[in-house]
RNA sequence: GCCGGGAUGGCGGAACUGGCAGACGCACCAGACUCAAAAUCUGGCGGUGGCAACACCGUGAGGGUUCGAGUCCCUCUCCCGGCACCA
């Protein structure tokens, strides 16, 4: 064969064709007897294309989907657009066209650039989110939660700018607290009716199935800091004269004995009811002093965001001295000591967690204490500290808590001078009925909580931080709620068969100045009817971008099904997900909404993933979640300022997709991220040429594989287990490495043989599938494509290892020498080898060793 | 402040459950080819000393466990990410 040059825009172009002439990449879901479904976070389409970090993504998903399909699995690995939501909507605004242009274009760009960099798409599943034919499915989830009652309408704090009186998105604010399009215009926080989604309701499921699901810890871990469970127990507290009580969740009810006062957040509706009528002024005077607080700390934040690229954050947390609040002249009963207690308001006590209000227990509550002591409350210990634990609290955090010892920081905390919120055994608890004395923590929290339920004024209780989802966006660019009013305002759900609610063809989409959305301009659209004839009118918000993500995958398997959102029996058939692949900036909303939406169309009856013996919960929607690493650019993070942004497309022009899509799996591990280099590349290039001159031009004999000598077969079985082994662990650049090295023992051997041959551009095809497809069948002349007749080669285990290996021969632990054993040299055979060596004869001189420490297959150290 | 992740040659990064540190690649140096350069090929490449054999040092810093530590334990420094008055 004639050696010829490679040249990658030939190779990729040609393939390209062919695969798409000969569906290659298609894939009938239906027939598929072994479905395995890659999923990887769709684009948002930009105008400026595709960024290296989609196709780092997207390359990183694609040799998983490559490998198992090589494997011989039917791998379903779909793509699309989530082209609605604000970045369309704020970039169409920006250079004055309509979204509607905008969006088809970008979709072309991505698609072009996708196509280019080989991932294995079936295009015939594509789904844009802007499409009627994928919105109207949208909406049919929204109704789907509605029935079963997880979707409400409420009222709701939400960004408002008096500019373009409308309200924005969190993301449309800039870090100075202004509206990014009247940059002189403070954002100001308004309430407005919202629809939300019940997430709360799902709290508990969503939380406790992290502990399970198969998912990057990292991922797993921001949403349980997100979702924010806490366990502790309710506790009802009379008040003194009046009928109404007071609710409040603590962690600590063991400390029940110790509250002193109680805290209602400033906007507590119980605070009208209970307070002295003389404190209305002052009441009202502090809530909006706390208003404005916020206010100020909310652009105080941003303004040091904006002031330095690592604001310290540290000194953000308000000094103690700084507590604030007003005593509203009410008391309440501490049901376990009967005494009554001052009750306050404070801005450290939340309305949003909890129940909004607090039993205050200044002896053992960091910011309980500091209040306490601003206002002069007594503060009452009990807790007697764990004196071990002071200690070790003095030597992990290096405090010396004012140079006190131990004994001196227990005496203090039991004179009230002190916070302890460490271990301990209760002391100055105890009551007619119950006594907590001498109980370490736990066993304090268990008898309490019993009293309280026999008592009726308690129960133990979970907490979560977990807020209900708002989908409600005063916009234009996304579904429309598929809602509409009466003449009173009640809300209808528009019947399932008149969906879409088509996005109406409105000439200017940018917010008016009435506070309602786009939609509230398009007279004719607004008006519809209720199925009984009455007239009505539509709901003018669009849903949040992060809807139509949530169920993308779901659509994926039904892409083109006019009649119903996806076919039930490829649902069971492909779902849950067996692996998605994304970035871990949408660690929290997306995953977490995504997770929220299957749960709730499975318990509303809408949805049926199938059955998978490791997944506990049958409306979790992803078995194996991977967030890969970021990647930057010479060091320093990619950003458009910055000009560094990688543009993939100058790189294929240059190298090809395959050079691209193997140097960004070789710059680092997968899952950790890497630094792109311009002159790095070149050596992915570099092999990538050496490789097809090799196949081409190679003048080295080809034998049979069992003639060839036992320490290549071994490699090459090695090279085998490990490739396949990193693969599955998205472990790339490891993966890579080993089949240079291969290559580079192969290059050099007397002879090959065909399974050598076709082991290496088998190994290779995941990340180099155009070239790999090149190698097969021009270089080793195979008739079908690698993709439908290519099989993963298997590994032998007996030729995995070498019959003869080198071990290490070390004195007092360093190494001496080396000898080359039987590979299943016994022990003492290993010994006489390491005493028989001249350099160990010489360390040792004429003494005896002390001590010879043998390990099979590795080492032998001596000891004199 | 709390919770995660990290620190290894000139650079990106390897190293299974403690067992030969630096795989693979980039850069660099030398040689071959060339009128020359590029490309390609061959060899070298942690530091110090030595003609060499070899010796000593070396995985952010300091201590510890062990025959043996990049890997395990303790303390500290710095970097990256998330959360933050969450009761």
């Amino acid at each position: 064969m004639a050696e010829r040059s490679y040249d990658p825009a030939a190779v990729e172009k040609k393939w390209q064709q062919r695969w798409e002439e000969n569906k290659v990449n298609e894939i009938d879901l239906g027939a598929a007897t072994d479905p395995y479904y890659v999923l990887m976070m769709f684009p948002y389409p930009s105008a400026e294309g595709l960024h290296v970090g989609n196709v780092y993504a997207f390359t990183g998903a694609d040799v998983h989907g490559r490998h198992q399909r090589l494997r011989g699995r039917d791998v379903f690995e779909p793509i699309g657009f989530d082209a609605f939501g604000i970045h369309s909507e704020n970039f169409a605004m920006k250079v004055n066209r309509h979204p509607k242009e905008l969006v088809p274009e970008n979709v072309a760009n991505f698609t072009r650039q996708l196509k280019m960099m080989g991932f294995m798409f079936d295009w015939r599943h594509m789904v844009d989110t802007t499409s009627p034919e994928y919105y109207k499915w949208t909406q049919w989830v929204f109704l789907q939660l509605y029935k079963a009652g997880f979707a409400y309408k409420d009222v709701k704090e939400v960004n408002f700018c008096p500019e373009c009186g409308t309200v924005i998105a969190d993301e449309q604010v800039l870090p100075e607290g202004t509206c990014e399009r009247h940059p002189e215009t403070a954002v100001q926080r308004r309430k407005m009716p919202c629809w939300f989604f019940r997430t709360t309701a799902f709290a508990e499921r969503l939380e406790r199935n992290l502990h399970w699901l198969d998912w990057s810890e990292k991922t797993k871990l921001a949403q349980l800091n997100w979702i924010g469970k806490s366990t502790g127990a309710e506790i009802r507290f009379a008040v003194a004269g009046k009928t109404e009580s007071i609710p409040v969740f603590t962690t600590r009810p063991d400390t029940l004995f110790g509250a002193t006062y109680m805290v209602l957040a400033p906007d507590h509706p119980l605070v009208d009811k209970i307070a002295d009528p003389e404190k209305s002024e002052e009441i009202a005077r502090y809530r909006e002093e706390t208003e404005r607080r916020r206010e100020e700390e909310e652009k105080g934040q941003a303004q040091e965001v904006v002031d330095s690229d690592k604001v310290n954050r540290a000194d953000d947390t308000p000094p103690d001295t700084d507590k604030t609040g007003v005593d509203i002249g009410a008391h309440a009963v501490n049901p376990a000591t009967g005494e009554e207690i001052p009750v306050y308001i404070a801005d450290y006590v939340l309305m949003e967690y909890g129940t909004g209000a607090i039993m205050a227990v200044p002896a053992h509550d960091d910011r309980d204490f500091a209040f306490a002591k601003r206002f002069g409350l007594p503060i009452r210990p009990v807790f007697n500290p764990d004196i071990k634990a002071v200690e070790e609290l003095q030597l992990t955090s290096g405090q010396q808590k004012d140079g006190l010892t131990p004994h001196q920081i227990r005496q203090s905390v039991l004179e009230g001078d002190l916070c302890w919120t460490g271990s301990g055994n209760a002391i100055n608890s105890e009551n007619d009925e119950v006594s907590l004395n001498d109980l370490p923590v736990e066993e304090a929290k268990q008898r309490i909580v019993r009293w309280l339920v026999e008592k009726k004024i308690g129960k133990a209780e979970t907490t979560y931080r977990l807020r209900d989802w708002g989908i409600s966006r005063q916009r234009y660019w996304g579904p429309p709620v598929p809602i509409v009013y009466d003449e009173e305002g009640n809300p209808y759900a528009v019947p399932e068969d008149q969906l879409p609610v088509t996005l109406p063809d409105v000439e200017d989409f940018r917010p008016k100045g009435d506070g309602r959305g786009p939609l509230a301009n398009a007279t004719e659209w607004l008006k519809a009817t209720l199925p009984d004839g009455r007239p009505a009118t539509r709901d003018t918000d669009v849903m949040d971008n992060f809807l139509d993500s949530a169920w993308y995958y779901l659509r994926y398997v039904s892409a083109n099904d006019p009649d119903r959102p996806y076919d039930p029996e490829l649902i069971r058939k492909w779902l849950p997900v067996d692996m998605y692949i994304g970035g871990n900036e949408h660690a929290v909303l997306h995953l977490l909404y995504t997770r929220f939406i299957c749960l709730a169309l499975t318990e509303a009856g809408a949805l049926e993933m199938g059955e998978r013996p490791e997944m506990k919960d049958r409306g979790e929607p992803f078995r194996k979640f991977r967030a890969h690493g970021l990647i930057v650019k010479d060091g320093a993070k990619m950003s458009k300022s910055k000009g560094n942004v990688v543009n993939p497309d100058e790189y294929v022009d240059v190298h090809g997709a395959d050079t691209l899509r193997l140097y960004l799996m070789f710059l680092g591990p997968y899952l950790q991220g890497g630094d792109f280099r311009d002159k790095d590349i070149q050596g992915a290039r570099r092999f990538l040429n050496r490789l097809h001159s090799w196949y081409f031009g190679s003048n080295q004999p080809v034998v049979p594989d069992e003639e060839l000598p036992r320490p290549l077969r071994v490699k090459t079985h090695k090279t085998i287990r490990k490739v396949r082994g990193d693969i599955d662990q998205l472990a790339y650049n490891t993966a890579i490495a080993a089949i240079m090295e291969l290559f580079n023992e192969a290059r050099a051997a007397e002879a090959l043989s065909d399974f050598l041959r076709e082991t290496i551009v088998l190994c290779l095809a995941p990340f180099a599938p155009y070239f790999a497809e090149e190698i097969w069948r021009e270089a080793l002349g195979k008739p079908e494509s690698i993709w439908t007749s290519g099989r993963y080669p298997e590994y032998r285990e007996e030729l995995t290892v070498e019959d003869e290996i080198e071990i290490a021969i070390q004195f007092n632990g360093k190494v001496r020498d080396r000898v080359t054993v039987a590979k299943d040299a016994s022990r003492e055979e290993l010994e006489r080898a390491a005493l028989g060596s001249e350099k160990i004869r010489k360390n040792l001189g004429d003494r005896d060793p002390r001590k010879v420490v043998v390990v099979p297959g590795r080492l032998v150290n001596v000891i004199g």
